[in-house]
RNA sequence: GGGCUCGUGGUGUAGCGGUUAACAUGUCGCCCUGUCGAGGCGAAGAUCGCCGGUUCGAAUCCGGUCGGGCCCG
């Protein structure tokens, strides 16, 4: 175990944007920021090896502690000498608490709009009862539970327990939402004070759409003792676009001055990332390059705005092109691949493809933060973000 | 020369007397933002080789014909 743990300095500030650069050191090693952290789910980036996703500039990546607990069990990772022996991989790594699953694995049911609870995911004031997805087992998880979980399984950097609320939602409800997350917040540190843990723990903003809710929760967690800030419920609950950024707006304002790093749950689009970049935010989780991978999308920047900087490779007209799936991209698929072979090995659904797919997206987001953080560094960031999205 | 089989959307098949002919794949389109996801949804596409017959009704039964395959001489 490194002795140096954590800590942030900002490297370099924009002068017309709130962007910045800068490190998060970590007893795993350092982070570069803004920071893409990936998605490894289930305690694996789908199909790469550790190798691979450091060779794709990745520095960090997020596994799922909800998953963790039911395969393998955080006690198996334990005994695997925690998620970084288990995996293999010597660097950074974030994991969740587990409370956005009571979003994603819950019905899109009545607690949408309503008061009331009537799904398989059961929440209450001391926590989130789940139907297990695999064997329909109840399970009880709340603040308590979650810092455990991610203590045994042994992150840098980890998450507070808090509620993924729907979207729409009732002010009410947000507002009781956010109390609970709050409550939770204090729970959290409590039990990570008594376990000794020297793990970076961020506090999860939320108050849904509501300005008035938000201002008073990242209020509430600019002055408690986390050592970063997450903007938790935004991107994944069919909040209005506008809203999503205007959530930034309301908060930042408040914890930016707190000089922590902040995270941006689940975004992922390029746009997003700048636009998220350029109002402070220093990192950013999402499933998109590397979900998408598996689905044949591969991220060029030429494919352009109006097409998400992506192309579908498994599109009958990529059947015979010999040119690289992305001619500006020095990735491993996109030095030894053409869009030909990609375009066959998907339609053959042969693994090789998903690989490929997923390296080179990998490599397209590392690359993208890496010239951001170099823009920023420069004073240029504004001119990059208007070179990328130009209509 | 005789016998047996098969012929259904681009491709491969199911259906073997009765609603708008099913499925897979392919084509085209849409979707995916703290991963239930090595996907999901949708559209187009066949007058069931051809001709005739039986029947209220035939892709389905019968006869002929053309084409493919197999077997026996």
């Amino acid at each position: 175990m490194a002795s140096n743990y954590f800590s942030f300095k900002i490297l370099s500030r924009d002068k017309k944007t709130k962007a910045k650069t800068g490190v998060i050191n970590t007893p795993h090693g350092k982070i570069n920021t803004p920071a893409f952290v990936p998605v490894g789910t289930a305690a694996t980036i789908k199909s790469l090896t550790p190798e691979e996703i450091k060779n794709c500039g990745i520095e960090v990546f997020i596994v799922n502690t909800y998953h963790m607990i039911f395969r393998p069990g955080v006690e198996t990772v334990k005994k695997g000498d925690g998620l970084h022996g288990f995996m293999n991989w010597k660097f950074p790594l974030m994991t969740d608490s587990g409370g956005f699953q009571a979003f994603s694995l819950g019905e899109y049911g009545p607690r949408n709009v309503s008061d009331k609870s009537e799904n398989m995911v059961k929440i209450t004031d001391q926590g989130i009862e789940f139907k297990s997805a695999w064997d329909g087992k109840k399970i009880f998880f709340g603040p308590h539970e979650s810092i455990l979980a991610q203590h045994k399984l042994g992150a840098d950097l980890i998450m507070a327990f808090d509620e993924c609320t729907f979207y729409p939602i009732k002010k009410s409800y947000a507002k009781r939402a956010m109390q609970r997350t709050h409550d939770w917040a204090k729970t959290c540190l409590q039990v990570k004070k008594q376990l000794n843990n020297k793990q970076t723990l961020y506090g999860i903003i939320q108050g849904s759409v509501f300005e008035d809710l938000r201002r008073n929760s990242a209020n509430f967690f600019a002055g408690k003792p986390f050592e970063g800030f997450a903007v938790g419920s935004v991107a994944n609950s069919r909040e209005p676009r506008k809203k999503v950024f205007q959530v930034l707006d309301w908060t930042l304002p408040i914890l930016l001055p707190v000089n922590k790093p902040i995270h941006f749950l689940g975004i992922g689009e390029v746009e997003d990332i700048f636009i998220a970049i350029e109002k402070g935010i220093d990192s950013f989780d999402c499933v998109i390059p590397t979900r998408l991978a598996r689905m044949g999308w591969i991220f060029t920047k030429s494919a352009g705005l109006k097409n998400k900087f992506r192309f579908d490779i498994t599109k009958s007209r990529y059947h015979s092109l010999k040119s690289p799936p992305d001619r500006s991209c020095r990735c491993y698929t996109c030095t030894n691949f053409t869009k030909s072979y990609l375009n066959h090995l998907f339609r053959c659904r042969e693994l090789l493809g998903y690989r490929l797919a997923t390296i080179h997206n990998l490599y397209f987001y590392a690359n993208l933060m890496s010239q951001i953080r170099t823009a920023i560094e420069n004073g240029e960031f504004l001119k990059l973000k208007q070179e990328w999205l130009k209509v």
